[in-house]
DNA sequence: CAGATATGTAACATACAAAGTTACATGAAA
DNA sequence: TTTCATGTAACTTTGTATGTTACATATCTG
């Protein structure tokens, strides 16, 4: 199966876009996602509907953050998209009459069940803000590695 | 993503299996699960390359069990499988130079981590054995089902 | 108002993996 | 030696994420 990457790509942009102020180009963002415009607005669209971001069109337009940082969480974004399937894996046939199905599909249920719980609930353990704050953390030490590479 | 059901299609044969004396040919196997026998080939083989079950060529050939269904875990029989992939999504660079990918790909990661470990463990704590007593029961309440159904 | 710039979205193309199918080689039993 | 079964390569089908093209729509600027 293809791994959906949509989750990590549209947090990319959120954590672009909270670092300097907006408004964004879809052509902007896909350039630093080294991807297609119309791929940011897809994946963008859900997040709108929401009211986490907004769009305006023409001069000037594009794309800014609205919502408060530290509200939202991965489980959010998450959900935006249309919370697609997490687990690769899945049951043969969903309503099966085969007992022996049944107990196959119920076994496997509780593990998937139990996994996915585990998944989204760590999704919404962390906010936009913790995010943000990492990144800043991961710049500064650049920053400070920098300077030591140039003998400060 | 297409949902992977090898995992869920396996444990249908293994437990079809362990519930009368074999062999059974790929075919047999195929047409209970509605299915091609080559496609039962292909999930049987890692079975067979790490002893769980046997496979005879010829008149009276086909597929044998050859384990203590009590040692033999759900986990181990997805690791015969080839440890295919739990989750649906993942990271859109594995080892990116991006700082904020960088960023994102640790908090995803966290998560994705938790919820494999969660599921593997799950896997792990299910044996063929319990798989089978647990059909086994389902088949005798449905007996008792149609005993009451049929006055008795 | 006209032209430039952006998003919104449908439609189509591409890539990839699971699942299904066909064909044939190999080996064992009758 | 014929039949039955697995082993496996090669190809087809299917589903989904992703990439691309085309064009409608809205907004700002001059």
């Amino acid at each position: 199966m293809k791994r959906d990457s949509r989750l990590s790509g549209v947090l990319h942009i959120l954590l672009h876009m909270a670092q300097q102020p907006g408004p964004f180009t879809s052509e902007t963002l896909a350039k630093a996602m080294d991807t297609n415009p119309v791929v940011i607005r897809r994946i963008m669209a859900g997040l709108r509907e929401l009211g986490y971001v907004r769009s305006e069109k023409g001069h000037g337009g594009g794309w800014t953050l609205a919502c408060d940082l530290s509200k939202v969480t991965l489980r959010h974004v998450y959900v935006a998209l249309g919370s697609p399937a997490l687990l690769a894996m899945g049951n043969r046939t969903e309503a099966p009459g085969c007992l022996v199905e049944q107990a196959v599909n119920a076994a496997l249920d509780q593990a998937f069940h139990d996994a996915e719980a585990v998944l989204l609930s760590r999704l919404g353990e962390v906010t936009l803000k913790m995010l943000g704050d990492d990144l800043r953390e991961r710049l500064g030490s650049r920053k400070l590695q920098g300077m030591r590479a140039h003998g400060a």
